[in-house]
DNA sequence: CAGTTAAGATGACGATCGTCATCAAAAAAG
DNA sequence: CTTTTTTGATGACGATCGTCATCTTAACTG
């Protein structure tokens, strides 16, 4: 049953759509290549005439992933126009949205430490470039922001990741919104007064 | 084939000993149990006589690994009383003898994001314990540090497990060591100068 | 329109998964 | 010493894993 090009591209599309969600919600071996074919709409057969394997799949699924959020976090801070872009990107980064749907959020709370165990150098590439971007913009961002550029990214990167990664492993625990607030708090500073009230 | 309670005792223990440091290395779906037992000398027979399933012996890993980790961060402590301890502790999690060998490390860089996609609350209330064992050590070392308790302890531990996750997915790149290296000192401040040679 | 190409469904492969029934054998209990 | 108990080895179960061969079918090529 042979469908037309833009179709296939179309699936094609799916397929690493599916697998973004997927992977990044049950981890590299908590998946399986039918089960993300099926979350496509097609069946498993058609799957290795699009990816050369499952590690390969990982990697594209990777990579959209990631372009997804930088897309998001883009389109954010254009129409946001925030007077505190750190701020802005550190709650959003840390926000119930972002931690209770890792399916569709950063792959560096949901993945990196899967990814760390492999050694397939594509894989790595691909979070080596996302920490790389994340770590320039963080640098952008925090010098045009009030608390001007006193840490280093890396820091402040390490912190954001962090955070998430164990506030969801203790979601519902009361532990988690403290955590989240701390950190929050300790990045961007203390919550600023309303723009009409301040001095 | 029957051994003595002694031995059937200690045949537990280097199962549980094998999984910690299995299941940090490859993850909670990364390793079977075939593989945890013949790892403990044993095979995979006698596994359910000593474990109800293999998420319940997770558990037990889990808890004999921090429990590990625990009583090797006080005996550090206590034998080398660092004028700052808290640098000591930071510097210890970030040394590359610690990035490197997720098998015998702390479980929350190597196994956080791993138990946040299950639902056992067995699991989860290990790694509840184990983040508020940490904040409440970071808070009484950081009073104890020159640059005392500044920050929340969430903020730091976040960013000390944030850390070793980035670094280790990055490991082998140049931008590892310079992570590693910013966060220590975002942490502890800049590296002193030797204790002969203070103001 | 006829011939060719290729997408995807079906189904199977060997391997591995978690789990359990069974059994041999030696330790513990009497 | 005899009997009972229990450890752990053997082996198998159904399910699922990643991967691939085959075939149908319809889109593309000429």
């Amino acid at each position: 049953m042979r469908v037309s090009r833009e179709k296939a591209q179309e699936n094609r599309k799916q397929i690493i759509e599916a697998a973004a969600r997927l992977l990044r919600e049950h981890g590299f071996d908590g998946i399986g290549v039918a089960d993300i074919m099926k979350a496509a709409g097609l069946t498993h057969g058609g799957f290795y005439r699009n990816f050369a394997s499952k590690d390969d799949l990982a990697v594209k699924a990777s990579e959209h992933a990631i372009a997804d959020r930088m897309a998001l976090l883009k389109n954010g801070l254009a129409q946001q126009q925030p007077q505190d872009p750190l701020r802005a990107v550190v709650e959003s980064y840390l926000s119930s949205a972002h931690r209770d749907d890792p399916g569709s959020g950063c792959i560096l709370p949901a993945l990196a430490a899967d990814a760390a165990r492999r050694d397939d150098p594509a894989l790595r590439a691909v979070f080596i470039t996302t920490i790389q971007y994340y770590l320039d913009q963080i640098a952008k961002l925090s010098s045009a922001s009030p608390r001007a550029g006193s840490r280093h990214p890396a820091a402040i990167l390490s912190e954001m990741v962090g955070a998430v990664i164990l506030s969801r492993v203790i979601a519902n625990d009361p532990l988690a919104e403290s955590l989240v607030a701390a950190v929050v708090a300790d990045i961007a500073g203390p919550s600023p007064r309303r723009a009409s009230d301040e001095e």
